[in-house]
DNA sequence: ACTACATTTAACGTGTTGGTTAAGTGATTG
DNA sequence: CAATCACTTAACCAACACGTTAAATGTAGT
């Protein structure tokens, strides 16, 4: 889809193993592309798109020095992206299941559901008309 | 990219915005596809696919009542994608920079790096090939 | 059975992604 | 200054993503 805004730019990054190998990579040490490519099952051009896509989602940042281009890791991003899986924490996290069980309570006075084990609370209502508008 | 396996599917799946959107409103309340695409600017098939691509993530499941399909938030497999990301809190979490600073200066003794902030330590060598042999 | 409703599937257009190889760029080295 | 090294960009292709509208499916009501 492209994702022009942030999140979606990470989570897009993310999405492709060759890109978290080579995040998984940089998090040891600054590397060349050449470096990076050495392990992987493809082509060094590949590799450098693969760059420039974490690059655009704000992972990585790179330098020149010499005829050697260094990327380093720059994972900022990555705490909004684990801030916007948090609010969903609740769902999956046991310890929160009381809680849950409790805010679906106070919920089905208003409203009947048949939801046991949880229903609910926050996560942010985050229009995509706006995002559309700005990517197509 | 696709990705077959589960963490591609499921960063693949929250890199669309209107599938976020989708799942913030499923965390409020269990929604048909009719209710669903109300508030989005897009068709009801659409929306469908989107619903199939969620699933596909395992991000929800789904149950035929009557005539109506209601959707459910199924979010455990965003236990494993905040696991995941967790393992670089150390790159922007600023709690963690003397800790980083640490490990650097230990790792700089064994082979030199500019690096000051941070560097060193853990995150999964995940090897790409494979997944390239599997969806490619 | 006919009709209406809810949703999915089909067919289609278009843009993007991820890979390839071949050619271009820029800095270092002989 | 020519050759080489480390990359990037260009050109190309196959597959996929995302949207559309139109047709098909399945369930409920009359």
């Amino acid at each position: 889809m492209s994702g022009s805004d942030q999140l979606s730019a990470v989570f897009s990054a993310l999405a492709d193993p060759t890109r978290r190998a080579i995040l998984a990579e940089l998090a040891d040490r600054d590397a060349t592309v050449t470096e990076l490519t050495a392990p992987l099952p493809i082509s060094m051009p590949a590799v450098s798109r693969h760059l420039k896509a974490l690059e655009r989602a704000g992972l990585i940042s790179r330098t020149r020095s010499g005829k050697l281009r260094m990327s380093r890791i720059e994972a900022a991003p990555l705490r909004e992206a684990a801030e916007w899986i948090e609010r969903y924490r609740r769902f999956w996290d046991t310890s929160l299941t009381r809680l849950d069980a409790h805010l679906a309570a106070v919920q089905a006075a208003g409203r009947p559901t048949d939801r046991t084990t949880h229903g609910s609370a926050c996560p942010d209502r985050e229009s995509p008309s706006k995002a559309h508008d700005k990517e197509n």
